[in-house]
RNA sequence: GGGUAGGUGGCAGAGCGGCUAUGCACGGGACUGCAGAUCCCGACUAUUGGGGUUCGAAUCCCCACCUACCCUCCA
């Protein structure tokens, strides 16, 4: 398959050697507060993409890491006068929550930062003592104009970068490009013991100090949302590239544009953000997915009401063929193995998600439309859900006892055969009530939720 | 100022040289005890502007204009 590959700015095939595993990192949160919606698109697209590379039988290890000391925590902590713990303990927590609400379950581990203050240190030392970075009085800062390639993967002019125009510069450092490998404490704030004093990791480190633990100096699919391109994987590039030699540091970056609101970026600082937990509140986690999967990953997406509830419409007619089908046997044969390939095959072009999702809406409202359905085409539907749902994660299936519910569906029925209407309704309401739905159709009645 | 993505119907958003998606919204109908959902039909028939390449361009090239993102922490 191919992707759109940063660096080169230009498609890759996904190259896959037999038997080699496949390497991914995702830039995982900050967990200084809970996560939002923007959170939730990035990581849908890559579970997506993870569940289609092992759907491809392809051997993924996909790993995340949580950056769980960071200036905003520190902020956190004084604005609240929490703990350290308590703040990235509750937070984290709540992180994995919505991930696996979302479906977002495709993470094989997880790794704090915290948990690799040895590795940090000794890729710091590594650097000093190769000549690229350098101690002053607040910290460890790495010399980025000596790595000749700085500034190639976000095709950056250093001499044209506006330095200083919005943060302040500290005049110690060598130069204004230079970014912290290692900070010294302050009063107040967690700290490590290190060669350099009492501190905390950059930012940046922290994530090839991972990632080397896990995958060595190279590895092949390193993602993250677009904002993070500079100066975050940059310097990913040049501390990684400087220590081992081994170029590249990364075969194939991508990564995904931005969940907007009103065509502005949602993120914390702007406080304009929708948490994970409030959409989860009025709509289901396939319709959150559709919406997020409907345009190409690396497009903004603008998150308005509009756009849920139109998802959400959407992931209801789902639900209600999946329903239709749901008591027939599952019936694997060519023909229903043919949809299953037209469906996904867009996702070889690029993780093509709306064309995907758009063969799979054709579908969907094709079966809707038959009125007279086979045991044999109702379990070839059910195969195509299943399978679709392997990768995309947008067929709603919440479990219920379906046995007990067709009595209800029975009895209901005699009823209104007596034309008790007024007891049929009262049941219909009840279970609305529940969040159940009843569809009378001429085929029968149904049940949704 | 530099860099990176884009600009498609009422809205959202695919397509990336010829076949003009899809969803929502809109109009009409079918089904139904009612409701909801579903289905059928219809209308709208678009590609920022200006040049160019081509038999043919939303799709390729050039220029202009506009937008977002990055150069501060950020998914």
């Amino acid at each position: 398959m191919d992707v759109r590959d940063t660096l080169s700015a230009s498609l890759k095939k996904i190259e896959t050697r037999e038997g080699k595993r496949l390497n991914m990192f995702v830039c995982g949160p900050t967990v200084q507060d809970k996560p939002h919606m923007g959170h939730a698109r990035t990581y849908v697209f890559y579970d997506v993409l993870a569940r289609y590379l092992r759907y491809k039988k392809i051997r993924l290890f996909y790993l995340m890491n949580i950056t769980d000391i960071e200036d905003h925590i520190i902020t956190k902590m004084q604005e609240t006068g929490r703990s350290w713990e308590d703040i990235i303990d509750s937070n984290s927590s709540e992180f994995f929550r919505v991930m696996g609400i979302l479906k977002n379950n495709s993470v094989n581990y997880y790794a704090f930062a915290t948990d690799y203050i040895s590795e940090i240190i000794a890729q710091v030392s590594k650097l000093i003592k190769k000549g690229y970075a350098y101690e002053i009085a607040d910290g460890v800062y790495y010399r980025a104009r000596k790595f000749k390639d700085y500034g190639k993967l976000s095709k950056q002019n250093l001499d044209q970068l506006m330095i200083g125009a919005r943060v302040e510069v500290n005049e110690e450092k060598e130069d204004p490009l230079d970014f912290a490998l290692w900070k010294k404490k302050k009063e107040g704030e967690p700290s490590w013991p290190s060669p350099w004093g009492e501190g905390r990791p950059g930012w940046h480190i922290e994530d090839t100090a991972i990632t080397e633990s896990f995958f060595g100096p190279n590895y092949d699919i390193h993602g993250g949302a677009k904002d993070l391109i500079f100066p975050h994987h940059e310097s990913e590039i040049a501390q990684m590239e400087a220590i081992s030699r081994k170029k590249p540091l990364v075969k194939y970056w991508i990564h995904t544009g931005h969940l907007n609101v009103d065509d502005i970026k949602m993120s914390k600082s702007l406080k304009n953000f929708v948490t994970v937990e409030e959409a989860l509140k009025n709509y289901w986690p396939e319709a959150i997915r559709i919406m997020m999967l409907s345009m190409r990953y690396n497009a903004a997406v603008n998150f308005d009401e509009k756009a849920v509830v139109d998802a959400q419409g959407t992931a209801e007619r789902i639900s209600i063929l999946q329903h239709r089908v749901n008591s027939s046997k599952l019936t694997k044969n060519e023909r229903a193995e043919e949809v299953v390939k037209r469906i996904l095959a867009p996702l070889e072009n690029d993780v093509n998600t709306p064309e995907t999702i758009k063969e799979f809406l054709g579908f969907v409202k094709d079966s809707l439309a038959k009125s007279k359905m086979t045991e044999e085409e109702k379990g070839e539907i059910k195969y195509v859900l299943n399978e679709v749902e392997k990768v995309m994660g947008i067929v709603h299936n919440a479990p219920l006892p379906e046995r007990s519910m067709d009595i209800v569906l029975n009895l209901r029925n005699e009823l209104r055969k007596k034309g008790d209407y007024g007891s049929a309704d009262k049941i219909r309401d009840s279970l609305k009530d529940e969040g159940i739905k009843i569809e009378d159709t001429a085929e029968g009645s149904y049940l949704w939720w």
